[in-house]
DNA sequence: AAGATAAGCAACCGCCCCGAT
DNA sequence: AATCGGGGCGGTTGCTTATCT
């Protein structure tokens, strides 16, 4: 990540995981003049960043809307749902998960669904007790333990099963329709966020800005 | 305890679309 | 109508962390 030396007129590029340095600019920098142009804005701020690059940063991560944390399990049937009708239209699925971005989305469904469903299939989806070995592989390694999401509405979950959403996807949509209502109205499901833009804030007030 | 392997995720790449000129 | 630049999007990579042997 260390600057290279500049021996040309070109003005150098940065790639790689952001530092907290840069995005106080940028933090910084929009909240004093709004997003705009991108690429103008990059340099404008004094970062020497692609547009792309702050751009993305900003939409994924510091965001003050962004939430981190855990999907929940309403969050998983909905994404669930919604890829089966749209597919890897990962901005669009996002969109009607406030607060989660399409990469995060995308992400999640990478490494926790699909992989899932990239296993013998026609073996899960017809056969309850393969499908449950399937699950306690993925609930091993989908949520910690110490998950706040386990305590969802005040009820303790286990992650949704594929067999739980493959066979019970209209059982499900009522109820947990119901319960998505709720958890998008609720400002305490903002409370797993391990990062924010007060956080941001307040180490800016630390690095006396 | 150490090395190997797997999982998770941040970030980049490249293509496409759309609006401005 | 053609061209160009910016933004949006999905796919992919590669680094870090966790888990297993």
């Amino acid at each position: 990540m260390d600057k290279k030396p500049c021996k040309s007129q070109e003005v150098e590029v940065r790639k790689g995981p952001w530092t907290m340095e840069e995005d106080l600019i940028l933090i910084n920098y929009i909240a004093d003049h709004g997003e705009g142009v991108w690429n103008s804005l990059a340099k404008a701020a004094g970062l020497k960043r692609t547009g792309k690059s702050c751009r993305l940063r900003w939409l994924n991560y510091l965001r003050p809307d962004v939430r981190r944390g855990n999907i929940t399990p309403e969050e998983q049937f909905l994404i669930m749902e919604l890829h089966t009708k749209w597919g890897n239209r990962w901005s669009k699925i996002a969109k009607h998960l406030p607060g989660r971005t399409d990469n995060e989305i995308k992400n999640y469904w990478r490494t926790r669904i699909q992989k899932h469903m990239n296993k013998p299939a026609e073996v899960c989806y017809s056969n309850q007790s393969d499908c449950e070995l399937l699950d306690q592989q993925a609930s091993s390694s989908q949520l910690p333990t110490n998950t706040t999401n386990a305590d969802f509405m005040g009820t303790s979950y286990s992650p949704l099963s594929s067999f739980d959403y493959y066979n019970n996807i209209e059982a499900f949509s009522g109820q947990q329709q119901q319960q998505q209502q709720i958890m998008l109205q609720s400002p305490s499901n903002q409370e797993d966020n391990y990062w924010n833009m007060e956080d941001i804030w307040s180490m800016q007030i630390l690095n006396g800005n």
